[in-house]
DNA sequence: GATGAATGAGGTTTCATTCAT
DNA sequence: AATGAATGAAACCTCATTCAT
């Protein structure tokens, strides 16, 4: 049922209502609110769900990839990707809930992740010292408006990212 | 009375209602719908009444700068700040709208002013080859949702970005 | 509009939806939503509404009597007249909003109303010197629910009422 | 499962649940509905439960009493005591089952029961001529409306009733 | 031109009841 | 006999929009 109402934010974003989500389930209105009891509440379970599978991807093709120089352009690609997969969900998640960030454990299982993979840039001579772990989530929260709005090829931006977070000297001193 | 909605758009994001705006501009709600047929049209409007802000600055402010090499650093930064003097308003855009994006004549003069900024970034040596328009389109997207979810010091991220836009090589062949 | 929703819950009691009232009222439901904010805010306000009919009859019946010694009789005679005139309004107000009591201003002017004929009574030698407000609220209490469920014959319990508050000697010295 | 179902009408009145009523006996729902088919099948025999409870404290504490004089006082006591235990339900009852009456059989009981205890007080001295089971019948629906809405001290409503019920001449004579 | 009361479709949520396991 | 997930009618409430004054 969660995947139900997952592809219809993803083709409808908000606008998606409890009615249309039994009808796909093929389930009595009821039941979706005895699972959910609120849309918030559903909204909240497809975006733990989507978080959940960022979170699968990145701990098996990032963390777990030979070249480690690399991590980072999987990880930006590998969520790039889900999240255009279900373009409509982000901005259900975001107009039910505040932002479209993840919050508790993932979000801590996110951050510990993406610091791993900085470090190891780091070490590869792709990360420029001074990155940080909220520069990468500045950058997935802006990947994702771009992807949401479908301003232009993301992965052009992804590589943008990437040059940002690799150049040579660190920006600009002041600030 | 565009004025005031703007500020209410701006403080309470897009759940603002007609008659609030009504009552915000001292008038009837039947003053609103006289010039606003419809709540997209004020908001539209509000939309417009932005980018002709940042127009404004940019023309002022980018172009007639003295140093050519920081008229995107500028552009940027003049944006942010206008973006961020009303964060709520991006969001009701948004909703109200499918995008953020201005378009028709906003949109033609935007462009041609920041391919006017690319270029001269280009001949100061601060831009690369490769960047377009487009880039610089993704760029303010993702600024706008840096800043409308907060999700980081949008300073930086513009920094990022200016570095991504100015470094050395083109970015990585593939893609 | 009031008055129809008022009869409506006199007939219907508890039951009536605010789709009838605006029905009864011949108005669209916005509109009954416009002046009541709440359906419980409508229940009060009929039950405002009987409080006030309550009080102009007590004052202008009950007070203006030429013989002082049957104003309690009036009194609760002329409630038990109103809340019989519409019983299903009773249960409404009571489950609506925990107790059927009027409070605030009601309030206080009806209790300073009794507190006069209670006076009055005692003067005139109807009336018990132990006798207080809170017994004839306690009665009033009481004969709404008489009234309400039809246990029996209104007038009788009434005048039994008065014996009680009548009777020569306080009441047994116990308790 | 009656026990339990009692005790929460008890405290939370007619707002309770069924579902709630078998979490609390922790039992499934469909065993709820097993036992009474519908949620009125309850509540009645909620109802019945207490008067059972009325009823057996009626004949062995007021049938029984050694001073005939006082079997309406202990009577009226007792049934305000049981009343007061547990508030909530007369209201349960009232909106479940149009009135807190009791019918059939325990009707019948208890109105036999009221009439021999008329008719001793009255042979003692403490009950006038023309007072009826219908009289006790109002008596005790206002006591329970005292009650339940907490509108003074119920002992004190008793003791008033009992001196009505005992008051030297009948009520005036007309109506 | 301005006003704001009226409108009512549409959305969310509740809960008594059913029935396959 | 017990279970509890599923059901869906029905209730409440919101708010963009209209239109008579």
């Amino acid at each position: 049922m969660l995947e139900v109402a997952r592809e219809l934010f993803a083709e409808l974003g908000d606008q998606v209502q409890m009615a249309e989500v039994a009808k796909a389930a093929d389930v009595g209105i009821g039941t979706v609110y005895r699972h959910f009891p609120t849309r918030q509440a559903l909204v909240e379970a497809a975006a733990q769900h989507r978080f959940a599978e960022i979170l699968d991807f990145a701990r098996e093709r990032c963390l777990a990839a030979p070249d480690p120089g690399v991590g980072l352009d999987l990880l930006l690609t590998g969520i790039g990707e889900v999240l255009a997969k279900d373009r409509g969900l982000s901005g259900a998640i975001e107009s039910a809930m505040g932002s479209a960030e993840p919050s508790g454990d993932s979000r801590t299982a996110l951050e510990g992740l993406a610091g791993t993979l900085l470090d190891r840039g780091r070490a590869a001579g792709s990360v420029r010292d001074d990155a940080t772990v909220t520069d990468v989530y500045m950058i997935v929260c802006g990947l994702a408006a771009v992807i949401r709005t479908g301003s232009g090829d993301w992965r052009r931006f992804v590589r943008l990212a990437l040059d940002a977070l690799r150049s040579g000297r660190p920006s600009s001193p002041t600030g």
